[in-house]
DNA sequence: TAGATTGTTAATCGATTAACAATC
DNA sequence: TAGATTGTTAATCGATTAACAATC
């Protein structure tokens, strides 16, 4: 069976979050040469008990063995496999602002598999400028092209008051999952789209929080 | 009372993360001239109840007024206080790639709080040269320009190598808050550091575990 | 074998929500 | 007043963890 192809729904979110986490830690685990590791020590570095991780790899039909733990190289291809991190995707970005253009250029070892295909803005100062050797295009544009493309992944980045417009303009073009910078949330749409919401600044309002004495554990 | 000043620590991370998203809804409907807000009405566009919302707010002693609900500036100011919104937030950039140079633009105006005032690379080539007229300085000054300036808030956009050192160089310099851009997570300090790790992929990841089928429901 | 580590069950812990009296 | 909306209590729901038999 295929890692995390037959499941139950009874995987919480909480545990997908976790799974990038763990995923991270067995990178490097492997770059020390380990070549397998128990519950316990990958979970220490995270502060996520033995557990905890026993649980989760469960829900996925991912097992170790009693006195070895789990296998290295095995672990690492379940959990890529469960987050869908054996194919590739496209991208397009919307919004070449300065965040729109730090993700554009946004690459890493893991990132390979995330090919930004298509790039717009609204600025006809930016329009049929070139980034990286891609042409930005006319918002306009947007529709006819990721369909044509057939992009996987939408990462908007544009100001708060083109975010929803623009959302609604990629589901109808056929995008499945958005990646959403703007200070602006996206709620529910009628489509099965998957939207992540990732406002920098919720995270910098955690820190001054924390800096205020309003938070005195420790998360 | 100050909102947020006097509160048993109960309030759970859940709590905390609904606030900012409960800010930026509420920014929203003042601009839209409205003067007062149910919770409902709050809550909806958020997916949230309006039951948890009341309870969120009662945490921290902000209340309503039956069959009026919330006033709106009054709210506003109470959220910004417990977020500590309420005073200005010097920024120490740390790792001039492309991450880094597009959180150096990034700017926005609830943004107008945060000042970078120092920036640092290792790299040579980029030493001495400027970003928005602040000069890159070598990452081997950080320690002490960042204790001189007295930085709030350091800004991780590194490679991972780096990341462990930089924060212990951060901690050192008497920085109590780090936002973490970088793939390498930063565990516990001994000292009373807020640590929030910001690892871009991670969303990602979240998106082509949808795109894989493996998530049936919505979140 | 001995004992370290597993997977799972049951208990605990914590967060959300329904219910409802209070009140503006 | 009438009834919309509050703040809080109690019930529910869900996620984490402790306990432990199985096993490599």
């Amino acid at each position: 069976m295929a890692a995390g192809s037959l499941f139950d729904n009874k995987v919480s979110l909480a545990t997908m979050e976790r799974l990038p986490r763990y995923l991270m830690e067995l990178y490097r685990l492997r770059a020390q040469g380990e070549k397998n590791v128990s519950s316990q020590i990958l979970g220490e570095p995270l502060g996520i008990k033995d557990t905890q991780i026993r649980k989760d790899l469960s829900y996925f039909g991912v097992f170790g063995k009693a006195r070895y733990g789990y296998h290295l190289d095995f672990l690492i291809e379940s959990i890529e496999n469960i987050l869908g991190l054996a194919q590739n995707y496209t991208m397009a970005i919307i919004g070449l602002g300065n965040i729109g253009r730090g993700l554009t250029y946004y690459k890493s070892s893991e990132l390979e598999k995330f090919e930004v295909k298509l790039l717009f803005d609204k600025n006809p100062e930016l329009i049929n400028t070139e980034i990286m050797g891609l042409v930005i295009h006319d918002v306009k544009e947007l529709k006819k092209l990721v369909k044509k493309e057939k992009i996987d992944i939408g990462i908007i980045a544009t100001p708060d008051e083109a975010t929803i417009e623009i959302a609604e303009s990629l589901v109808e073009a056929g995008v499945k999952a958005i990646y959403n910078f703007s200070h602006a949330e996206i709620g529910e749409f009628e489509e099965e789209v998957y939207i992540e919401n990732a406002n920098i600044s919720h995270g910098l309002f955690k820190l001054t929080h924390y800096l205020n004495g309003n938070w005195p554990r420790k998360y």
